[in-house]
DNA sequence: ACACCTCTTCTACTGCGGTAGTAGTATCCT
DNA sequence: AGGATACTACTACCGCAGTAGAAGAGGTGT
């Protein structure tokens, strides 16, 4: 679902949410401010507002504040950010888009022994699977 | 740079520019048109002179018609990507963003096999490179 | 010569991310 | 009571991706 793109100040934003479980739009302004993006109080509100609209966050109603939370799960989001890019970028061709954040990004030994654990792990599986 | 972060259309027109080396707009029209991308030759041609005014893309005149080339690496435009995604979700943990890219896709055990080896390069890289 | 086709150019419009001011309302402190 | 505070609601604006029509200019065929 397209539901689940997320531009970047709402990535932040469901960061904030996901992280502190539920958040007020003055929470969410101050972790904001404290990763050194400082917003208005007004352009967070019309952001959740906004992403209320479309379902990606809701809220409950404590006295006059709102309580937000987050709509979608951390995983769905970002697995289908990851896929998408892979797709628009490699047709989906998964081995192309690691072969470039190896390439892109400093991989340290230790990143590099753990990916090497996860792909035995997948291996594992299938056999399992199979 | 921010240069070489592409939207969708963008890239999808990136692409025919890089297989084709270069390309009239009728070319990057009927090459959308065969992934099932049906657009106004003008908007291809709008869509075309907008990059160009970023210095995406770049074009010759051959009598009236302007030939259109890629003004960005295919390599340097992927990289920039993937690793600002990594950045935005993951903080820039490539090993969790591999991890996702494992788990949303379908990964073949030949891809699986091809990632592997990919990790060995890399490790027989860092070696000598120590 | 005239109609046709092909190209570029210009202009325009929608939708959305991002940003924020202003106004209205409730709460709290003194 | 009255001002400060905190919060929502509404409106507005910019820039950009994406989409395309209309206009103009040049070549082609009959």
């Amino acid at each position: 679902m397209s539901q689940s793109q997320l531009a970047t100040l709402q990535l932040a934003i469901m960061h904030v949410l996901w992280t502190r479980g539920e958040a007020t739009v003055g929470d969410v302004r101050d972790d904001l401010a404290s990763d050194g993006r400082e917003l208005a109080y007004t352009t967070v509100a019309t952001m959740l507002g906004k992403m209320e609209r479309k379902g990606q966050v809701a809220h409950r109603a404590v006295g006059k504040a709102f309580i937000y939370r987050s709509a979608l799960g951390q995983e769905q989001v970002s697995r289908s950010m990851v896929t998408d890019l892979a797709r628009r970028l490699f047709a989906g061709d998964v081995t192309m888009m690691v072969s470039h954040l190896l390439d892109g990004c400093d991989v340290s030994p230790q990143e590099l022994a753990r990916l090497k654990l996860l792909i035995q792990e997948r291996e594992r599986e299938d056999r399992d699977d199979a």
